[in-house]
DNA sequence: GCCAACGTTGGC
DNA sequence: GCCAACGTTGGC
């Protein structure tokens, strides 16, 4: 199964809003990038994401979620009173898309930014691109163990 | 608040 | 198709 990391606002829209939905499960939305859109119709039912948190005062990787449902076109695209409100995209030639993800787990601590950078194995790794703006990237297996591992030699 | 990096837009 | 201007992202 394919790994992505996703990103959020938290004070737009972090865990703590996944968690607190029924099941822990949301549409996950609001995309408007056209590499992130191609991502988001690659997932797949099953696969599993990082929950990183931007734009806060410790940007990192908070939780782990699974994609529920595959890529369906973004319904807040075609809402005029939505601040991602896009008149170019219409139901019947949708532009963005959008899946559903269901909060898996909430990491025992945060694997900052700070220690992605630091930590050795995680070259090529699309979150530390210089200039990286992605809002949904791929990770690769490899990756992911690493980062996970991370938890392992820095308990929370 | 600053600013680098990047994507998008639109004139030509 | 080029490219300057502009808006956005996101770390610091």
């Amino acid at each position: 199964m394919p790994y992505w990391l996703l990103k959020s606002e938290p004070a737009v829209y972090g865990i703590d809003h996944l968690a607190a939905r029924p099941r822990g499960t949301d549409r996950w939305d609001g995309v408007r990038n056209y590499q992130a859109r191609n991502f988001l119709r690659a997932m797949r039912r099953g696969d599993r994401a990082f929950l990183y948190h931007s734009s806060c005062s410790r940007p990192g990787i908070v939780g782990i979620v699974r994609i529920v449902r595959e890529a369906y076109p973004d319904p807040t695209a075609f809402d005029p009173g939505d601040p991602g409100y896009d008149p170019r995209s219409t139901p019947e030639a949708p532009r963005w898309y959008a899946v559903d993800v269901q909060l898996e787990r909430r990491l025992p601590r945060v694997i900052t930014l700070a220690e992605l950078r630091e930590a050795g194995g995680l070259e090529g790794l699309a979150l530390l691109r210089r200039g990286n703006r992605l809002s949904v990237m791929p990770v690769t297996p490899g990756h992911w163990r690493r980062i996970l591992a991370l938890l392992e030699e820095r308990p929370g």
